[in-house]
RNA sequence: CGGGGCGUAGCGCAGCCUGGUAGCGCACUACACUGGGGGUGUAGUGGUCGCAGGUUCAAAUCCUGCCGUCCCGACCA
């Protein structure tokens, strides 16, 4: 790109780009979408032009896009300064050191994208901002009576994703807008905890979507107390939990599966091997022996390093009918590494038998058995020799020693933790994620204040994230039909979008457009005017549809005749007409305004 | 990282099996007609067929390796 050296003398209105005519601007729709989007607002977003694609995991935001993004960029903004957060703008180049300091440097794996610069230094992208922040404020702030305090900034992060996938969905690099919070006491963090909480519903009804906060795991970040605010969208990559009765919900990874109540029932039969060719699944079971996978008991052989890094196979038993949750399994196990299965040739080894085989008798292995498996009697398991299962196998007659807990996922029907009917199962888009810290980072990094005492004392922390680049996916995923987006107005890229017929063919098509757009524009409305002289009619009407605006307003000869215009609301079916005088004020009672 | 698919014009695709001329639709340019829901016609622009080797008189096509990319599984805003 050149820049002008030269000074531009004079530049009067009339030269500057007019940047709502379609003339002017970069409206570059297309019909059909690219063979790689899988989910709606991808394609939506390329078809529409807001996007493109510059390598996997990286996109470009086109003009049209920006609008979307900037608007939601504003309405968290908003709300953020309305909480009292102070907005400030960390580097996205972090030194190693400090991510040495937290621990986080080991720990974090290679979705940390590393890099070293010409002195050989390290450095990372950051995927977040814990370490930044906390050695920003223990140089700052020294006394309990700078706190609370919280800060934010709205920033490009970087996760080298394993797989970055739906556009904008996830995506390598990404808008995040992240807070955190340095508190003297655990209530004080609870009440900036709860402020947040409040600060995001308002922040993501503002930007009208449809969305639960539900309890959640904590996963890397670390820390206690946590809640994901969820876009309910049938593309979500997270299954969330709800109870049809009661306000219980969670993400499934932290949703509790109730221990049915009693003990196993007493053995009726006897621990009897039976040889199953060809039998290596729970399915394959169930039809061999003509029972339902209810009656069975899935084995699976994880690895998991323990603390002093040596790898270790764990057997964990569920019900037949029943999935791991690997965070709870993960925490049972009392694990601060990663769990995984085992392969196939580490079982080989450890269990001289194949995966398709496994049971929990003579295992020789630590054994967890989740609450639901372990009041089943008389069940069918792998017999650790391949080709063969037990049937009438019992707990305690026929196995060692073994731990109960649970470690499954729930599933629909199962009852609420809360007591409160039965547990239901939604997908959802995570748009939010609030955690309690605690003193994980403080501690790591010696962040410390004086108390009322004049004592030191460890900081507490919450941290607060919103992916602002996924909300304008997550909009889309639940604002849309088959014509396109339906942009809720608060982020609409244009409020409202005028529509002539011919008009390089009439004057007084050409000058009601002139005189709405420019009063449209004046009253504070974000108005694209489809001005392109020859532009036909089902081009422009689907350009329009497909990028999503609100408000429409056709102009035409037919309509000016008897005085009226057009005018459709994007989820509305039918055209109103609505008198030329009146159309200004009809705008002004339904539009939403930006301003 | 494991499993699978795909790389041919800006986008969507055919051609590959059976080696020999690179093709279609959309978009784009020009002109004409048309003008109330992606119109019609004529004439055009645009591709080292992902890259590198190999086989062959000859490779988009066959072989090998690499790269990119997407989907499905384990992570996260």
């Amino acid at each position: 790109m050149i820049l002008h050296r030269k000074m531009i003398p004079l530049v009067t209105s009339k030269h500057l780009r007019e940047t709502m005519r379609a003339s002017q601007y970069l409206i570059t729709t297309k019909k059909d979408s690219p063979a790689d989007a899988e989910v709606i607002s991808h394609k939506l977003m390329l078809r529409a032009g807001m996007i493109r694609k510059v390598a996997s995991g990286l996109y470009s935001w086109m003009p049209l896009g920006l609008r979307v993004f900037r608007k939601v960029e504003s309405i968290v903004r908003e709300e953020m300064d309305r909480s009292g957060a102070l907005e400030m703008l960390m580097p996205v180049v972090q030194p190693a050191d400090l991510w040495a300091e937290s621990g986080r440097w080991g720990q974090f794996g290679p979705e940390l994208l590393r890099i070293k610069d010409r002195h050989d230094r390290e450095f990372c992208l950051g995927p977040t901002h814990e370490e930044v922040i906390t050695d920003i404020i223990r140089n700052e702030i020294s006394s309990y009576k700078q706190l609370p305090a919280n800060f934010y900034q709205i920033q490009t992060k970087f996760r080298d994703e394993r797989r970055p996938r739906f556009g904008v969905m996830r995506t390598r690099e990404f808008c995040m807008k992240d807070a955190y919070s340095f508190h003297s006491n655990a209530a004080s963090l609870q009440e900036t905890y709860d402020i947040m909480h409040a600060t995001y519903s308002t922040i993501f009804e503002r930007a009208g979507l449809i969305f639960r906060a539900v309890l959640a795991d904590t996963g890397s970040i670390g820390g206690s107390h946590s809640h994901e605010f969820h876009v309910l969208a049938e593309s979500g990559e997270d299954a969330i939990v709800f109870s049809s009765e009661g306000d219980y919900a969670a993400n499934i990874e932290k949703a509790a599966a109730l221990a049915p109540e009693g003990a196993a029932p007493s053995p009726q039969l006897e621990l009897t091997e039976i040889a199953t060719p060809g039998v290596h699944t729970i399915a394959d079971l169930c039809q061999f022996l003509d029972v339902e996978p209810a009656e069975t008991l899935k084995s699976l052989i994880i690895s998991a390093e323990d603390d002093s890094g040596k790898t270790q196979l764990y057997g964990l038993m569920l019900r037949g009918d029943h999935e791991l949750n690997e965070v709870k399994a993960q925490e049972v196990l009392g694990l601060t590494s990663k769990i995984s299965f085992a392969t196939e040739k580490q079982i080989k080894e450890a269990l001289k038998c194949s995966p398709g085989s496994i049971g929990p008798t003579n295992l020789g292995l630590p054994l967890v058995v989740d609450s639901s498996a372990a009041v089943l009697s008389d069940f069918a398991c792998g017999a650790n020799h391949d080709g063969y299962h037990f049937t009438g196998a019992n707990w305690q007659r026929d196995t060692g020693d073994y731990m109960v807990a649970d470690i499954r996922n729930v599933v629909a029907g199962d009852a609420s933790p809360d007591g409160r009917g039965i547990l239901e199962i939604k997908r959802g888009i995570e748009v939010g994620h609030i955690f309690q810290l605690g003193t994980k980072y403080s501690e790591a990094m010696n962040a410390t204040v004086l108390d009322e005492n004049g004592k030191q004392q460890f900081m507490s922390m919450g941290c607060y994230g919103i992916g602002v680049s996924r909300i304008v996916a997550a909009a889309i995923e639940q604002n849309n039909d088959e014509n396109g987006i339906i942009w809720p107005e608060s982020i609409a890229p244009f409020q409202v979008a005028i529509v002539p017929i011919n008009m390089h063919k009439s004057d007084s098509v050409k000058q009601t457009c002139e005189t709405l757009y420019t009063q449209l524009t004046e009253s504070g409305y974000e108005v694209l005017f489809m001005d392109e002289a020859k532009a036909r009619l089902g081009g422009m009407l689907a350009d329009v549809e497909l990028i999503g605006i609100p408000h429409r307003i056709v102009v035409g000869d037919r309509g000016l005749e008897a005085g009226t215009l057009e005018y459709r609301h994007r989820r509305d079916s039918e055209n109103q007409h609505i008198a030329l005088n009146d159309i200004v004020n009809f705008i002004k009672e339904h539009a939403f305004k930006n301003s």
